[in-house]
DNA sequence: TGTACATCAGTGAACGCGCGTTCACTGATGTAC
DNA sequence: TGTACATCAGTGAACGCGCGTTCACTGATGTAC
């Protein structure tokens, strides 16, 4: 707790090179990032940066992380907002919160979700976790809702393949508690409808079919959880 | 169709070019291409292919403009080899072909749907005829079910919202037919969930979730066309 | 209060590199007579 | 059949540029006595 006063805080000046770093890509994309394009930007040198991060490699791990525990920090504010609402809120405030990150950090949904950075590989070890992070949190909430009964899983995804089903303990034990099979595929499909509303807004691919891209993804959300029937239509 | 007897054909070497292009991008990502990087490897110099391409630029357009149609054949060739199928078959067939050919052609699905190249931007009125291309003959399959009674919208798709459904009639239009405005939610919502799945499966995403993704994705589109009764469960 | 020393963020010059692009040229091939 | 000319894909040198990274350094600040 005890910093050197009066003296410049490394720490800052660290912060300040990632915050820059996310302006440059967002000017001039993801692999358009450089040392001294962030340099320039801030008003020193290049071989200055090497006093907080020793390669671009290790500013750009920095930069991935930092996005990974974002998305997931939004997803965790909005479900800690709804603990208390009705599953269907819950839901849709956290898959809500998985587009409106995505939406206003699109250059760090790329850094995540993205095409990688020619020349660059984030540690797989450091990013699997940070990766299943934000969707431990949401897939409580559907075993929850399915245990008390609230949800029921439409026909149409009850035979899950044998090659996936065996990938379900593992998201069990992280979870805590032991998914259904069909409850799994359904949930899987849920990050897959997202994911790709998301993608096709974020790639501008589908402005020009549908107009309005966030009317579109609500839309989609609460047709999903009408036939999980955690809502009823209107 | 008079080409210069034995002298050097010059589109072969242009299309000799596009193809080491894509080979470069796939080592080393779509931002990675460079024209001494395709020269060396085609063992020319970087002048020469000035004869083909009077800009980088240039080479990259044609590159996408390639992907654009390739998708579309692709998609277009499962549809005329299904034609006499089942509207179930069909579509299976269709957006079986979608994921089919990202996977085997996943630098020239990124040159589409990724991130773009750092310095360069597609001509839009270019591209959006061309991105569109390959949904229109979908699109009619829908329809055609639609109108044969074969195909039901379920009922969580009934209220598309109207700042979407004003953009129906330009799809109508191409399409040849209008299209029932819960029918185009749910084939958005169709394209949405593929698309997904697509993308996460090529940037590696889902394969630590689920581990087949092949599997998963027959699976969903199952699902999906139980959904609409074109298919009964098992 | 004053002096000597340690710390360390940031500087500026330099390195080797690969890039897109230009330019005058070469030399093999095809064409006209 | 032989000669003169036109064509044009490809060459090799050169350009200016920005990149990551290294290195010895400076100079302000904090610390010890």
């Amino acid at each position: 707790m005890s910093r050197p006063k009066g003296k410049h805080n490394g720490q800052d000046t660290a912060r300040k090179i990632k915050t820059v770093a996310r302006q440059q890509m967002e000017k001039y994309g993801t692999a358009g990032l450089t040392l001294r394009g962030i340099a320039k930007e801030m008003g020193i040198t290049a071989p200055a940066i090497y006093n907080y991060y020793p390669r671009l490699e290790d500013l750009i791990t920095a930069l991935i992380v930092d996005a990974f525990n974002a998305l997931a920090e939004a997803m965790h504010a909005a479900a800690v907002e709804t603990s208390h609402s009705s599953y269907a809120a819950r839901i849709q405030a956290i898959v809500g919160a998985y587009r409106q990150w995505a939406v206003e950090n699109p250059v760090d949904f790329q850094l995540i979700y993205g095409n990688p950075i020619p020349g660059y590989s984030a540690p797989a070890e450091l990013t699997t976790p940070l990766a299943r992070k934000p969707f431990i949190e949401l897939m409580q909430v559907y075993v929850e809702a399915m245990n008390t009964g609230a949800l029921h899983i439409p026909t149409e995804y009850q035979d899950l393949p044998d090659s996936v089903a065996q990938y379900i303990d593992g998201w069990g034990q992280r979870v805590g508690t032991p998914i259904p099979a069909p409850l799994f595929g359904q949930i899987i499909s849920g990050w897959g409808r997202i994911h790709g509303l998301v993608m096709l807004e974020l790639t501008h691919h589908i402005q020009p079919v549908i107009g309005d891209p966030a009317a579109f993804y609500s839309y989609e959300v609460n047709a999903y959880l009408q036939r999980l029937e955690l809502l009823s239509p209107k």
